[in-house]
DNA sequence: GCCAACGTTGGC
DNA sequence: GCCAACGTTGGC
């Protein structure tokens, strides 16, 4: 099976790309989506190696992508926060023998040489059936296509080595 | 901080 | 099943 591609969203003050890297294995689980759309994205279409665009939503000027990241575990799994009644993201509605909500774990891959701002990939004409430009898209999992991957990856500045290394 | 866009909830 | 109300996202 083909890898597939991906942009995870997430806000730099609360989780950046940074942080990821820092994390023991560079590897996080990606709990609190609460999003159907998103939820079956990582249940059906999610695979361990898929590689994702790392994008920093509500970051002022830097709103953009930032690098990538894999996934890390062999495919969704139960978010353990919808069940910690102290969590933000508990959901008490969500069956426990059937839990609602999934997560997956990403691993921090590769930063891009620049940030490439959403500026940018609004302004680049072969991006704009990519999702992430369009008019209040606000899905915080996306699947990529990948010539729009390469794009992006490219005005990150890697090289063609460098991507077909990935 | 504003507000447009969108998803979810719940009354009917 | 409709749809108004509400909450959230996220660019600006």
């Amino acid at each position: 099976m083909a890898k597939k591609f991906w942009l995870i969203k997430s806000e730099p003050d609360v989780f950046g790309f940074d942080d990821l890297e820092k994390c023991e294995n560079q590897t996080e689980h990606w709990d609190g989506i609460r999003n159907y759309q998103a939820r079956n994205f990582m249940r059906d279409d999610m695979k361990k190696g898929d590689i994702a665009i790392f994008y920093h939503s509500n970051a002022g000027p830097n709103v953009g992508a930032v690098g990538l990241v894999t996934v890390a575990s062999e495919s969704a799994y139960p978010d353990h926060t919808q069940f910690d009644e102290s969590s933000n993201y508990y959901d008490a509605k969500s069956p426990k023998d059937n839990p609602r909500w999934l997560m997956v774990d990403f691993q921090w891959k590769m930063p891009f040489k620049r940030l490439v701002t959403l500026k940018e990939l609004k302004e680049t004409p072969e991006l704009e059936d990519m999702l992430v430009v369009k008019r209040g898209q606000r899905l915080s999992i996306q699947p990529v296509e990948k010539k729009h991957f390469e794009i992006v990856c490219k005005l990150g500045g890697l090289t063609a080595k460098e991507l077909k290394s990935l």
